[in-house]
RNA sequence: CGGGCCGUCAUAUACCGGUAGUAUGCGUGCUUUGGGAGCACGUCGACCGGGUUCGAUUCCCGGCGGCCCGACCA
């Protein structure tokens, strides 16, 4: 079935809580989980329910049309992948690893996915025989499974999360940086659109490369990464890299370095030919010399993303969602008795996401729901604002306004909420 | 994986070695209707196992689960 741009809020399966789970100290994870975004089903277990998948979608497009942009191929891989695999780059023994032991089985044969440079590079050593099948990338948005020892924060380190993770394949380590100065900038334009800052840092490469790498990094308390970071040019360095420390002169302008917390949203890895030897990903090149592929591997957070952005935005009340992102671009209130089905319908056919609280609750209970669930626009119908006007609010706004529905829908139009810089 | 804290109705909490209380929620009815409404009645609870004890939800041990700090990590 799919899911429509318009719900009322009577016939939406969860419901708000007034107060934070004890089982919860992460913001992001409070506030989601009271909206109703998410449910916990273990340590860092996660259901996206209706409201929080609307917006694993909305970012997930978002990601979907930038990776597009810069040729990315979907696909989607498997969850279950035989031990072969890893065994083949002798990551089989990685403590993150889920093993899978089938029933009657003494001795696991199988994980489940951690990451997939391994399946991507034995399906590409099918297809690829000659240069002139070079370069391309693929990607999919997909769960991963980690066993990390210390699930924390909400959503930002589960042990099961969505991510993107695209792989490139190219002739030469040219072509692959050519390419991973192109993803980088995709990269920019997703966070940016997210609503996010995030800062472009070089990096360790941890178990993926032997290089350096870079990690776009979002300023944020929660963090669990330091870095070094010049905000006057935005030039950023991991604190585990770092040559850097506070107070230094930027090294690009005459900005100051300050040290800040932050949260990796999205990497970039540049792999070599690591994968592509362990499975025969050879190609032809021009002269006829057998050569190995050179691979890249670039992911992004999904659901950690979304995490993030609940960080970020939010005040006192609830969350308060990048329209881009959010579950729904209008919350239409009906109070006192009055009968929203018109603006309703009528939002509707002008192809504004709404969601319309119908319920039969008290106004003040509409209004702190709203708050909490966060969707950009607040629309009222009242007997007090009167037949044929609605009363508008954006939800970061501190008044509202009445007007006719027609200057309501251009007010959104006008006022759309298109995020911050991105450094 | 080391360290700390914690498991009580659906949720948040309180008390207690001897009949587990409050608020919210939920149900019914009436009254309400612009910032989580009011009244009445009703409804629901001690993570699991073992030990100590006349008696354990309470004390002790173990397990399981959750959160936090550290190490590690998208």
């Amino acid at each position: 079935m799919v899911s429509l741009p318009y719900m009322r809020q009577s016939h939406l399966f969860t419901k708000t809580v007034k107060e934070a789970p004890k089982d919860e100290s992460a913001l992001n994870a409070q506030l989601l989980a009271r909206g109703g975004f998410v449910y916990k089903n273990s340590a860092g277990v996660y259901s996206y329910l209706p409201l929080g998948w609307r917006v694993i979608r909305a970012i997930s497009q978002i990601v979907r049309e930038e990776m597009d942009a810069v040729g990315g191929q979907e696909l989607l891989m498997p969850a279950l992948h035989d031990k072969h695999y890893l065994k083949a780059t002798g990551r089989w023994d990685v403590d993150v690893v889920y093993k899978v032991i089938a029933g009657g089985e003494k001795e696991p044969s199988f994980n489940i996915s951690w990451t997939h440079e391994e399946i991507l590079a034995e399906i590409a050593a099918k297809y690829v025989n000659s240069y002139k099948d070079l370069p391309f990338a693929a990607y999919q948005i997909q769960t991963k499974f980690r066993h990390e020892p210390r699930a924390k924060s909400g959503l930002l380190r589960g042990r099961e999360f969505l991510m993107k993770d695209l792989y490139s394949f190219h002739a030469s380590e040219a072509d692959l940086y050519d390419y991973y100065a192109k993803v980088a900038e995709a990269y920019r334009k997703v966070f940016v659109r997210c609503g996010l800052t995030a800062y472009y840092t070089l990096a360790a490469g941890g178990d993926f490369t032997i290089d350096n790498t870079n990690e776009f990094q979002v300023i944020s308390g929660v963090g669990e990464d330091t870095i070094h970071v010049c905000k006057k040019c935005g030039y950023a360095e991991n604190k585990e890299v770092s040559t850097l420390k506070k107070g230094d002169a930027c090294p690009k302008c005459d900005g100051t370095i300050e040290e800040e917390k932050a949260v990796e949203v999205g990497n970039i890895f540049p792999l070599g030919t690591k994968y592509s030897k362990a499975f025969g990903l050879t190609f032809t090149d021009e002269k006829g010399v057998k050569k190995d592929v050179v691979m890249g591997s670039y992911g992004i957070g999904i659901s950690r993303l979304m995490g993030v952005i609940v960080e970020q935005y939010h005040d006192a009340k609830g969350i308060i969602w990048p329209a881009a992102v959010a579950p729904f671009e209008a919350h239409l209130l009906a109070l006192g008795g009055a009968d929203g089905a018109g603006v309703y319908h009528a939002l509707q056919t002008h192809g504004v996401q709404v969601l319309y609280d119908d319920r039969d609750a008290s106004a003040g209970e509409k209004f702190a729901d709203a708050d909490l669930i966060g969707i950009p626009w607040r629309i009222v119908v009242s007997p007090k604002v009167g037949e044929g006007k609605v009363e508008i609010k954006g939800r970061a706004d501190d008044h509202a306004q009445i007007m006719t529905l027609e200057e309501a829908l251009e007010k959104m139009r006008k006022e759309l909420d298109i995020g911050k810089s991105v450094k």
